[in-house]
DNA sequence: CACGAATCGGAGATTCCGGCTCCGTTTGCG
DNA sequence: CGCAAACGGAGCCGGAATCTCCGATTCGTG
């Protein structure tokens, strides 16, 4: 493979996710070619069509956060603070455009086993962390779930800002002393 | 006007209202018609075109809610719980709806008003109520307002739902002793 | 440096889809 | 009963997005 297209190719997903992130899956393979500078052409020739690019992208968002998550869980730290990181890896990968995805309908089928097997990984912790008597037991690990993926599947989320902040402090118990987290 | 000129209108309202909730701004016309199991035509002797339709629903809903929020306002009770009594106000309205309408781009300039009206007086109510040392002081009264609103405007959004709670409880002074929300 | 192969660019053919119209038919109502 | 108001939905229209195609360009090697 030539060194130009390697590098254009790697334009194009770097484009391809800042326009998803911003405008949601929607956004016309037109503007991604412009944003990264290319023709439409080129992207073409990379990516069979919009679902292939698609896919690539989400797939790979997801395999990284389920390596990441699987990494935290076998580590020899509370469940908590194993749930924490999880939430600070998700920080940079543009988990947004994958629930878009995992939420529109049918389609990409290559992506269910994936977003399973992470959900599956992230319940048990939340499970775990519930027994640890560190996030509140009155909603189900399911709920924990689903609340930490509203904090973090937002355009523009970060680990600390307010909603995070706030989602965070209200799945904690309310006894448990952690320390602040300002 | 005839009676089954009336009838099929609230009826088309009330297809439209489910099907934006549940599938966004971008729900088709013939979509709607049909939902509300009458043909496009009669849509459109009611409505000029898609954006008159919206906007009647927006602009509706908008105002119940501004006069539902003054109205709270007004009332000689905590300022915490003027902003608990909006809240529950939202429950029954397609606030999702709005919500995307009002973020997206451009378009709708008749809401506007409405919403910044709304947005006043809601950072008003949480600006007291960190006066009153019932919502955490860390944040700004925008920002609570933003977190409410992400409670509130999703769809199928219900008070007492999981993420509702968690929301309310994290914004909660962790000091204050209010009673237990279940 | 020169040449062939790989890559690019982007105009435009094609397809698809939703908005809106139009008019023959039906229905309320006095 | 009669007529005006309301309905239905097939289909026209315009625009938008996808993807193709081939001449122009660039890489990199002998």
């Amino acid at each position: 493979m030539r060194a130009d297209a390697r590098r254009n190719r790697a334009l194009i997903v770097d484009a391809a996710v800042d326009l998803f992130t911003a405008r949601g899956p929607e956004a016309s393979m037109e503007e991604i070619a412009q944003a990264a500078g290319l023709g439409v052409g080129t992207l073409y020739r990379h990516f069979p069509d919009r679902r292939g690019l698609l896919e690539e992208i989400a797939a790979g968002t997801l395999r990284t956060l389920l390596e990441a998550a699987r990494d935290h869980a076998a580590r020899p730290v509370s469940r908590w603070d194993a749930l924490l990181a999880c939430v600070r890896c998700g920080a940079d990968l543009p988990l947004a455009l994958v629930k878009s995805l995992s939420d529109g309908a049918e389609a990409h089928p290559e992506l269910g086993p994936l977003v399973r097997d992470l959900d599956a990984t992230l319940e048990d912790l939340a499970a775990g962390a519930q027994r640890e008597g560190a996030v509140r037991g009155d909603i189900t690990p399911r709920e924990v779930v689903e609340l930490l993926s509203v904090a973090v599947c937002r355009p523009g989320a970060r680990p600390d800002d307010a909603l995070t902040t706030v989602i965070l402090d209200g799945l904690a118990t309310r006894v448990a002393s952690r320390g602040a987290r300002t």
